[in-house]
DNA sequence: AGTTTGTCTCTTATGTACAAAAAACTTTTC
DNA sequence: GAAAAGTTTTTTGTACATAAGAGACAAACT
């Protein structure tokens, strides 16, 4: 049976939005709502006739108002808003990338879909969409291969990863003066220079500037085959690093200054600067990977 | 229910090896007709029990013989050997290569499934594995768009090709003299060569050459990320070309000419020798395929 | 006339069932 | 005592069922 996980979450929103109003105000319609929570009718639609359930709404057709003004305690919890496909993702994940289990192991989809509480087919799909990150292969002969997050996938990763940066870096150059593209780089400029000055507070936000930042420089030459490559690293890097905790604050700005200087240099269209600000920060990059793995 | 058609194939091959032996001859021991038929002795267990049922084999036991020899009319039909994955990704392929369906529309789990006679399951399977491949996209609502090979696929397919040759093929000078694929290589020159001199006859052949010439040179520092891109290659090439038979014969031995030329660039170990007979063949085959979407 | 809601249909997500095939273990035979 | 055959246990491939959610159309309201 499919998961209600949308409803609750669309729910939980609702109650949200509701909070901001006042008792007596007229509910927005069925179409506001839909937008809003962003699903479909069929599931504002169901939330309304709980929150009529609950007492929260009342009235019927185009006449409902808002009743009852509750606190946080009716929603539902977070963790049943995620859909079991997602779940089963993280989870497999941090199995995977956390090293518990061993390069060259065999995966048991039953063992794990107990293990993580889904059904077989959730972790079969995810496995069969995972296969594209190279973490795991296919046996001939039915089953899966764990291959495992190695030294040598890191640098395999990074090889392909420079080769895709330093064209991108330099078809950037060849914008016209006039995309848009500029004017993005010099906000996520002032971004970083932001996130600079409160280092110390919100060094977490780096992750998130970081592929931003990445994709932005892409953005000038688009590829499909580097967008999704992209995925890769982005997944990689979120996940891995969440468990990587060491010198987090001093590996980040360290990243952060590089990007700017990075940033500058692409903003002068000096090939050769370009070139040298790229290839240090993925040198860089590269080094802390590489280092967390051998620790 | 899982199908036999793994059971069906170990079948009609066990005919085949038995149409080798007389009649009265000792029948293989179990583990030597599962090596021999590559399936797992269970499987091996159900070919003997059915071959019994039908008298082919008679005995029990170690003393089995074989008591009447058959032709081939009592094999399982060839289609019923292929898996049911297997056959709808087959279907899948060509619906979506042959541009039966237009870009940018929707795709029907159910309406495939009925299609092609497979359950939605293999379907998906199919979409999700296929995802790799750029072809198709998953919606954030669920469901899956077509891209469809379109000219703006080919293209950037192209360039990442471009850039992925070019590194192996400058990989490939930095082998010691003393590695086996310099033998390989002249290996596939000699089969270069050969197809050559009967090009009229098995430019069929070319195909397979082509994909295992590129896989070599890539042998040279492998990647596990341009490894799996050449599956992308290779797939495209495969299933493309197959219905476009436009000047296949005079486009091969292009081709063929090329990596002969190519293969003897990598052999001198001249960096910009090979670097021009790369461009040459990479831009030769990107005109080719370029040329039948716009047809 | 254009929203808004009510109703119906179609599609997807996910759990479950079950046969096929693999793998592990046990007994037999030479 | 080692290889072969017999037996049992696991695991995977595929079908199918069903609720959730999206979308289309019709009716009702302002």
């Amino acid at each position: 049976m499919k998961t209600d996980t949308l409803f609750k979450r669309a729910y939980n929103d609702a109650l949200e939005l509701i909070s901001r109003l006042r008792q007596g105000d007229i509910l927005p319609s069925e179409n506001a709502l839909a937008a809003g929570l962003r699903v479909s009718r069929t599931t504002v639609r169901k939330v309304i006739a709980t929150l009529d359930e609950q007492g929260i709404v009342s009235g019927a057709g185009r006449h409902r108002i808002i009743s009852r003004l509750v606190g946080p305690a009716s929603r539902f919890p977070d963790a049943e808003t995620v859909p079991a496909a997602v779940q089963g993702e993280k989870q497999c994940m941090e199995w995977m990338l956390r090293g518990d289990a061993r390069a060259g192991s065999l995966i048991n989809e039953l063992e794990l879909a107990r293990q993580f509480g889904v059904a077989t087919t959730v972790i079969r799909e995810f496995l069969n969409s995972f296969q594209r990150f190279g973490l795991i292969e296919r046996r001939p002969s039915g089953g899966w291969v764990l291959q495992g997050f190695t030294m040598s996938f890191a640098l395999e990763l990074f090889e392909i990863r420079e080769m895709f940066e330093l064209r991108s870096a330099h078809a950037f150059v060849d914008l016209p003066g006039t995309s848009p593209l500029w004017e993005q780089l010099q906000a996520l400029r002032r971004e970083h220079v932001a996130l600079l000055e409160e280092v110390d507070a919100r060094f977490h936000d780096f992750s998130d500037l970081d592929s931003r930042f990445h994709r932005l420089v892409n953005a000038a030459a688009p590829n499909r085959f580097i967008d999704g490559f992209y995925d890769i690293i982005t997944l990689i890097f979120h996940y891995h690093y969440q468990w990587n905790k060491q010198n987090e604050r001093e590996r980040n700005e360290v990243a952060l200054r590089e990007h700017i200087t990075y940033i500058d240099a692409l903003l002068s269209r000096y090939p050769s600067v370009i070139e040298l600000a790229c290839r240090t920060h993925l040198a860089s990059a590269r080094t802390t990977l590489v280092r967390s793995i051998s620790n």
